[in-house]
RNA sequence: GGGCAGGUGGCAGAGUGGUCAAUUGCAUGAGACUGUAAAUCUCACGACUUAAAGUCUACGGGGGUUCAAAUCCCUCCCUGCCCA
């Protein structure tokens, strides 16, 4: 059985990703998944820059707004959903297209890494994030020593979620395998430093303008139905640039001013990580124009 | 005009005779990531050379004291606050 077909696009936060998929679902008959680790969350909406329904031209998009940003979503989450989506999308003869910047979530699903299902534990996690990295990762040692061996040490994170999942599994964490699934063309946006930047400081006004700030009060503020609170601040923090920094504004942390200036900041360094990641991929296809994407998934 | 406090690397800001090319934070650059990934973490960061050692130029300008000065003295310039 011949892999299925898939046409993957990334490129960096404000290169254009979520325009160039729509062009290309509607000239080659396709559908799109998000992969974005914070367009998942409902009302999210202008700080993640997610699509809005006349700018999707009727394509249908996956993977948005499907869950409350109180809740966790992983890597794991999202490669069994994804997966889901493209059997759909195949099924209705269609092509999938994944376009997205969150570069660990599309290597999880391209590569069926396979990852544990353990859910978060955020008592353990409290308690955890009391100790030092040098605590955590001696009890990591302890506990599963073929971890231990390739975690980086100095990562708070990355410790406290190993030892969260040995505590729910009480064995160590089975090796990760790597297998290539689908039959995937990757595209990857290409933008000069100086545009990445220009783009970056004009759509955070955009968004301001646009009702930003307003947007994380009401996330916050808004007395939901059925007793539900609003979002923490810490949550927010959590939910990085935007709404972390936002929240800094609003818990008076920062001035208005001072909040842009490390946003603008922020998202550029945001964008860099992202580029360090696609750097080492050698199999994506790195375009300048929509044109060039399109003759490449012509011949494709 | 008088009094006081200051002027340090791209910025903020320590240091107050030798261990200072100078703590730290920010910015910047490079990188990691295979179980929270917009998170989290690592390294570099005066110049030249780089493996190490080394050389040079540097703590407002100029001069001085000293074996040795970012650090002490003199002088000039500049900034802030207070009194006229």
């Amino acid at each position: 059985m011949s892999k299925p077909k898939i046409i993957v696009i990334v490129g960096q936060t404000a290169s254009g990703k979520s325009d160039l998929a729509v062009q290309i679902a509607k000239k080659y008959n396709g559908e799109i998944i998000s992969a974005d680790s914070r367009q998942v969350y409902k009302g999210l909406n202008i700080g993640t820059g997610k699509i809005t329904k006349p700018e999707m031209q009727g394509i249908p998009h996956h993977l948005l707004d499907i869950l409350s940003p109180q809740k966790i979503f992983t890597a794991q989450n999202f490669k069994i959903k994804a997966n889901k989506a493209i059997q759909n999308i195949i099924k209705k003869n269609k092509l999938p297209i994944i376009a997205g910047g969150t570069a660990f979530y599309i290597d999880t699903l391209l590569y069926n890494i396979s990852l544990p299902k353990i859910k978060a534990n955020p008592k353990l996690r409290k308690e955890l994030s009391q100790k030092t990295t040098t605590e955590l990762f001696k009890i990591l040692k302890q506990k599963d020593k073929e971890r231990s061996k390739t975690i980086d040490p100095n990562n708070p994170h990355r410790l406290i979620r190993a030892l969260e999942i040995i505590e729910a599994t009480n064995q160590p964490i089975p090796k990760t395998t790597k297998k290539e699934k689908y039959n995937s063309l990757k595209i990857g946006i290409q933008i000069n430093q100086e545009n990445l930047i220009k783009n970056i400081n004009q759509r955070l006004n955009k968004r301001i303008k646009q009702g930003l700030i307003k947007e994380v009060q009401n996330l916050h503020n808004k007395s939901l139905p059925a007793g539900r609170q609003g979002l923490s601040y810490k949550r927010m923090e959590e939910l990085g640039l935007e709404y972390k920094y936002i929240a800094k504004f609003l818990k008076k942390e920062m001035t208005e001013q001072e909040m842009i200036k490390k946003l603008q900041t922020e998202i550029y360094k945001f964008a860099k990580r992202q580029m360090t990641w696609w750097k080492k991929d050698k199999d994506i296809h790195w375009i300048k124009t929509q044109k060039e994407a399109e003759k490449m998934i012509k011949k494709f």
